[in-house]
RNA sequence: GGCCCCGUUGUGUAGUGGCCUAGCACGCCGCCCUCUCAAGGCGGUAGCGCGGGUUCGAAUCCCGUCGGGGCUACCA
């Protein structure tokens, strides 16, 4: 079983791509075959050197390593197209010599013409007319400057295939005109050289998106014809997923921001978490559940159980799948992707001191439930990490403030002093706190500890108050109390 | 226009003739818990596009219809 995929690095890499792709390497660790990654390359006016390397990048973050391919080498190289003309041009000559494809020389005008003077509607394209032009007629074309394409020449007949998430496709007769394989100067088009890789790679399986269907026919009758002339040894199985839609009815656009894998890993998705939400694009691992490790993917996956129907992506629920990778990671394992996030953020710096990686262990468990994507460490843990003199007070957690704030902080302070310093703990610091100001000021807990809040983190939502606090010492924390208490006059 | 694909609550899905008074998850709403926010618990909201068949029985099969999408390049 070998599976690849083929992406043109003609912009950033797209959701829709990268559930494919998926798709394509689940099933291929699945059955234990080979997954190619090949680089359809052969449009040098689009394609850009930048955009290769970000399909590279975005494969390796989700972590779908390819067995074969770019970068990785294997049995067939080279794997990007545009490396690999010499071979193409040997598959176009002998296709010709075999009387497989033939010169057309009519425009797409000259086209259109003929089926209006048939009555026929004219976007039914090429009409097949050039497939009985003489010899004396082209020699008159060429004698009047013009230069044929290469049209592949299609059977007659109806064309059907087995669509492996579809089922049986049938095209009838007639409704699929001969195609363009290669222009006037014999540059093979993606008609051609698509299929012709997958014959030289030994393709079993193709896995690609739904706007590919219509293209099957074709494929599968120049398949036929390099099956006749040696090139190809097995016809793949196709397999066309669904689209992954975006707002309205319309396919999630490049230009959409959700549909940039780039975007949801700044936001800090976590692969897994990610890979999961795509896989749930158009699969199911089962009822009642619809949380899984790429592990449990790859165990489960069959090409057969994706749904034929296109899908909406749903940022909402991807954050949710996120949120439940979040908490299944251990909690080292959750600390260490802290870690490196406030180090990209500039929280910590990239050597940071025992005594930070020390507050961070104690505070990422505090926050490990609490957050949905790893962007929100900055925002939730950053007051352990600034200078006390340095912390922000939000605007709307400064504006949350009641007016019994200032007599909550004067008697917080009063009772913090009044605390050993080895009584600096969460559990005696909350035992201090309630008794001064719950029992003490009678000031119900919710209003009683938000003051405390907005003055330590400087933030509406934070870790538990306690906790934090502990965390922060005594010193840190009073002087942070001292400091809203003296801005509230 | 032609051809192709698709059609279960707002979203993603489970469902392959009786287990469906259609399940689960996200969302949304409410309640509980609670130092904030989450998490967790409980409850609620909302769906088989429509019309005909077939059948004792249809979300499931057939036909039609409507709706949506795609393809229809000397792009990939």
């Amino acid at each position: 079983m070998r599976v690849r995929i083929a992406p043109s690095p003609t912009g950033v890499p797209h959701v829709g791509f990268l559930r494919t792709a998926l798709f394509n390497w689940a099933y291929a660790r699945h059955t234990g075959g080979t997954f190619v990654l090949r680089i359809e390359d052969t449009d040098l006016a689009r394609h850009s050197e930048e955009s290769y390397h970000q399909m590279v990048e975005a494969l390796r973050w989700l972590g779908l390593e390819w067995d074969e391919g770019v970068e990785v080498g294997g049995p067939h190289e080279p794997y990007r197209q545009s490396q690999r003309s010499a071979l193409y041009a040997d598959v176009l000559a002998e296709l010709v010599e075999g009387g497989y494809v033939y010169e057309s020389f009519s425009s797409p005008e000259e086209a259109a013409e003929r089926r209006r003077a048939a009555g026929e509607d004219p976007q039914r394209g090429y009409d097949n007319a050039d497939r009985d032009t003489t010899e004396e007629q082209k020699a008159a074309f060429r004698a009047a400057g013009r230069e044929p394409v290469w049209r592949l020449r299609m059977p007659d007949g109806d064309h059907s295939f087995h669509d492996l998430v579809r089922g049986e496709v049938r095209f009838p007769a007639g409704s699929v005109p001969d195609y363009v394989v290669a222009r006037a100067d014999g540059t093979p088009l993606y008609t051609l050289v698509n299929p012709v890789d997958d014959a030289l790679m030994g393709i079993t399986h193709v896995l690609r998106g739904e706007d590919l269907l219509s293209s099957t026919p074709r494929q599968l009758a120049l398949f036929d014809a390099l099956k006749a002339i040696g090139t190809a040894h097995v016809t793949p199985l196709y397999g066309h997923m669904p689209y992954v839609m975006g707002e309205g009815n319309r396919k999630l656009s490049k230009r959409d921001p959700e549909s940039n894998l780039f975007v949801h890993r700044e936001r800090g998705f976590l692969p897994e978490g990610l890979l999961n939400y795509l896989a749930l694009l158009g699969w199911s691992i089962g009822p009642h559940r619809d949380v899984f490790t790429p592990a449990e993917m790859v165990e489960a996956f069959d090409i057969a159980d994706v749904v034929a129907s296109p899908s909406r992506f749903d940022l909402k629920k991807a954050e949710a799948i996120n949120a439940a990778h979040m908490r299944l990671l251990t909690p080292e394992a959750f600390r260490d992707r802290v870690l490196a996030r406030l180090q990209d953020d500039g929280v910590l710096p990239a050597e940071p001191t025992e005594r930070q990686v020390a507050v961070l262990a104690a505070a990422a468990p505090l926050v490990q439930e609490r957050m949905v994507l790893l962007g929100e460490a900055a925002g939730m843990l950053g007051f352990l990490f600034v200078d006390d003199d340095a912390l922000v007070v939000e605007e709307d957690a400064r504006g949350s403030l009641r007016p019994e704030a200032a007599d909550v902080l004067d008697a917080s302070v009063r009772a913090l002093e009044a605390l050993e310093d080895d009584a600096w703990a969460a559990a005696s610091l909350e035992a201090a706190l309630r008794e001064a100001l719950v029992d003490g000021l009678g000031v119900k807990p919710k209003f009683a500890f938000a003051p405390l809040r907005v003055a330590v983190t400087g933030r509406r939502v934070s870790p538990p108050l306690f906790e934090s606090m502990e965390l922060l010492g005594r010193d840190s924390a009073l002087a942070r109390l001292a400091s809203l208490r003296a801005s509230l006059g």
